[in-house]
RNA sequence: UGCGGGAUCGUAUAAUGGUAGUACAGCAGACUCUGGAUCUGCUUAUCUAGGUUCGAAUCCUAGUCCCGCAGCCA
C-alpha cells in the first residue's frame, strides 16, 4: 500500500498515508466521485475525478461512481449516461460499484424514521419563506419552529404521510432537530426531506419526498464503506452536519469529509449554470461545442485524456483558492501531442506558386516522414507537381529583418522536396491582390539527398495543387476575452465578455488526400501550424478543428516589433 | 460587527523547526529540412508587525487581505 513515490503528494495523500500508518480503516482506502446528473462533466471535475480515482490506485483501494440523484427537477438520464461516456474515455473503471444515491431512498427513509423516533427529528409545516426568516441572519441566531415541538407520534405520522403523496409541494418538511442558535447556519434544523411531484430517472413516479444532500451523502458514502470523502471547499461548513448525522445513526463506518479547492482556469468558467446558459442561449453549438470546457467539448476539440490527466498531476490539490493558467492546460496538450501525432501538410490560406521550371503533367514523387523523431511511424509518397499552394503567411513582398521565409528573390525549402526561388509576383490587376507566383526550383536540392548542403533560412510546408483535396478549418480561442469570466459575469452581462474571435471558419484550406480518410480522435500535426482532427459531427464535409497551435517564434518576433 | 477556511516567484505547487525547490509562463542563447521539438542559462516569492529559537514559510501573539455559509440546490 505504499505510494508510488513518482506522483507527487499533497495534503490529502499526507492525510491518507498517516491514516495507513494507524491503520485506520484497516489500511483500506475507498473514495468515490458523487456527480449530480444535471449537466455535462468539465474539466474542473476531472481534477476530481483524477484525485479520486488517481487515490484509490495509488493506494490499491476502489473508488465508486455514484450519482448523487435526489433533485429530479434538474437531473437527465442523458447526463448521466455522458457522464459515464466521459468518466470511461477518461480511463477510468468504477467496476462494479456504479451507484446511486436513489439506490438507497429506502434506507434513508428508515434512517429518517430512526431520527424521528430518537426526537432528533420533526415535520416543519413553516412555508420556505417563514423557514427563512426563522432562520435568523449572518450574525443573529435563529429562532426556533413552533412545530419543533411536536410529538414523536404526531412526527412519524405525517412523515409517513408525506411519503405516501397526501400533501403538496411545500406543505412540510422533515427537519434535524439541531440548534437554531448555532453559528453555522448549516446547524440550524437543517431540512432533510421535502416533498417534490416530479417524475425521476430512475425510480420513476415511486417517490413523492426526496432526501437533501446534506442528509444522503454522509449515510450514502457510509453505506458504500468510503473511507476518505473528498469533496470541495464549499462544503467545509457543512463537515459538522456530515459528521452529526453518522454520529446519530446505527452506521457502518464513519467516512472522513476532507475538502479541497476546485479547479479555475483562465478564459473559461466552471459554473454548470453559466455553461448550461451559453448552451441554451445558443453562444456555442452544445455541450460538446470545442469551445466549451466539457470533457465532451474537449474531446472533440481533441484533447487526449492523457494530456487532461498530466493536467490535473500538475496543477496539484490544496486549500486556496487558485485560478491556473490556460497556458499549462496547452502546454500538458503539446507534450502529449508532440510525441503521437502524425505529421502532415495543410495549407490554410492557399497562394498558387506555378514552378517555371517543372514542365506541365511531370510529377515527382517524394518521400515524407510521418513523424521526424520517431523513424518507426513510417514515411509516405507525396508529389511535387508545377502547380503547389503555400500559406500566405509564408510569403511577403516586402519582408521585414527577422522574416526568413519566402519574398522576391529569396529562396526557401519546400518540406521534404526542394529548395525553390521566387522569381516574380503576379497580381489583379483590378485590386493589386497577389494571385500566383513565379519560383523556380533547384532539381539538385533534394531532401535526402544529402549531395546539396546549401543553407536556407526556413523550411516551408506546401501541397501539390493536382493531389491536394479540399477542406474546411476551425480555428479556435478561448471562448471568453477576460482572464475570469465568472467574476466579471457579477457586473456585465455575458454577451460582452464572449471572444467574438473564439471561432474562425476557414473553407478554403487544402490537405494531404490522405486526410479524407481520417477519422475523429485521431490528432495529426498540420506541420508548421499546430494540431488538427477531424470534427465528430458528420456533415459530409471535411472539417477540421484545431485542437492547440504549435508554439510560434515568430508570431512572437512581430508582435514585439509593434 | 457571527462561524468556517485560506495567504510561498506572474501562475500553480513543494519544503511537516535546518540550503525556499519544481513545473508552466517570461527573457537570452545553442541546435534544427517544422521559427516545432530538444538543450543551456537567467530574472522573479514565504501577507504585515512583534515574539520563541543557535536556527522560523513552518511554532506563539496581534493585525491585514481574500474565499465560503442565511435553497424545500449540490
Amino acid at each position: 500500500m505504499e505510494r508510488e513515490n513518482k506522483i507527487q503528494g499533497n495534503f490529502i495523500t499526507n492525510i491518507i498515508d498517516n491514516d495507513i500508518r494507524n491503520n485506520k480503516n484497516n489500511g483500506k482506502v475507498v473514495t468515490r466521485f458523487p456527480p449530480e446528473p444535471n449537466g455535462y462533466l468539465h474539466i474542473g471535475h476531472a481534477k476530481s475525478i483524477c484525485l479520486n480515482f488517481g487515490i484509490a490506485l495509488l493506494y490499491n483501494g476502489r473508488c465508486h461512481l455514484r450519482f448523487d440523484d435526489t433533485n429530479p427537477e434538474k437531473e437527465d438520464q442523458k447526463y448521466i449516461d455522458a457522464i459515464m461516456t466521459d468518466v470511461h474515455w477518461l480511463g477510468f473503471d468504477w467496476g462494479e460499484h456504479l451507484h446511486y444515491t436513489s439506490d438507497y431512498f429506502e434506507r434513508l427513509y428508515s434512517f429518517a424514521l430512526t431520527l424521528i423516533e430518537q426526537g432528533k427529528a420533526y415535520v416543519c409545516s413553516l412555508s420556505p419563506d417563514e423557514i427563512r426568516k426563522y432562520r435568523g441572519t449572518l450574525t443573529e441566531p435563529g429562532i426556533e419552529s413552533p412545530y419543533r415541538s411536536r410529538s414523536i407520534v404526531e412526527n412519524m405520522d405525517l412523515f409517513q404521510r408525506m411519503r405516501s403523496g397526501e400533501f403538496e409541494e411545500g406543505a412540510h418538511v422533515l427537519r434535524a432537530k439541531i440548534d437554531m442558535a448555532s453559528p453555522n447556519i448549516a446547524l440550524r434544523d437543517p431540512t432533510l426531506y421535502r416533498i417534490k411531484q416530479a417524475h425521476h430517472p430512475r425510480t420513476g413516479q415511486k417517490w413523492t419526498i426526496y432526501p437533501m444532500y446534506d442528509f444522503s451523502h454522509c449515510l450514502s458514502d457510509a453505506i458504500e464503506g468510503i473511507t476518505h470523502s473528498i469533496c470541495t471547499l464549499e462544503f467545509e461548513n457543512n463537515r459538522p452536519l456530515y459528521d452529526w448525522f453518522l454520529d446519530q445513526l446505527p452506521v457502518p463506518c464513519h467516512p472522513q469529509q476532507i475538502e479541497f479547492a476546485r479547479l479555475n482556469l483562465t478564459y473559461t468558467v466552471m459554473s454548470k449554470r453559466i455553461l448550461l446558459k451559453l448552451v441554451s442561449n445558443g453562444h456555442v453549438s452544445g455541450w460538446d461545442d470545442p469551445r466549451m470546457p466539457t470533457i465532451a467539448g474537449l474531446r472533440r476539440r481533441g484533447y487526449t485524456k492523457e494530456a487532461i490527466r498530466m493536467f490535473c498531476e500538475r496543477i496539484g490539490v490544496a486549500k486556496r483558492d487558485s485560478m491556473v493558467e490556460m497556458a499549462l492546460l496547452e502546454h500538458c496538450l503539446r507534450d502529449d501531442l508532440n510525441t503521437r501525432a502524425p505529421r502532415v501538410m495543410a495549407v490554410l490560406h492557399p497562394i498558387k506558386v506555378i514552378i517555371l521550371n517543372l514542365p506541365e503533367g511531370e510529377v515527382i514523387p517524394l518521400q515524407a516522414l510521418n513523424h521526424p523523431e520517431k523513424p518507426e511511424m513510417g514515411d509516405r509518397t507525396i508529389y511535387f507537381s508545377r502547380e503547389i499552394y503555400i500559406d500566405q503567411e509564408d510569403f511577403m513582398e516586402n519582408p521585414p529583418k527577422k522574416f526568413y521565409r519566402l519574398s522576391p528573390g529569396r529562396e526557401v525549402r519546400l518540406r521534404y522536396a526542394f529548395i525553390i526561388k521566387c522569381e516574380s509576383i503576379i497580381k489583379d490587376q483590378q485590386t493589386g491582390d497577389i494571385t500566383e507566383l513565379h519560383c523556380t526550383y533547384d532539381p539538385l536540392t533534394q531532401s535526402g539527398s544529402g549531395a546539396q548542403d546549401r543553407k536556407v533560412k526556413a523550411t516551408i510546408h506546401w501541397l501539390s495543387a493536382i493531389h491536394a483535396i479540399p477542406a474546411d478549418v476551425r480555428l479556435y480561442d478561448t471562448l471568453f476575452n477576460v482572464e475570469n469570466p465568472a467574476a466579471a459575469i457579477e457586473h456585465e452581462p455575458l454577451e460582452n465578455l464572449i471572444n467574438p474571435k473564439s471561432l474562425e471558419v476557414l473553407t478554403t484550406c487544402f490537405v494531404e488526400s490522405e486526410l479524407s480518410q481520417s477519422k475523429p480522435g485521431v490528432i495529426y500535426q498540420f506541420e508548421r501550424i499546430g494540431y488538427f482532427c477531424l470534427d465528430s459531427n458528420d456533415s459530409g464535409k471535411l472539417v477540421f478543428n484545431r485542437t492547440v497551435s504549435l508554439k510560434d517564434q515568430w508570431a512572437k518576433i512581430q508582435k514585439q516589433s509593434m
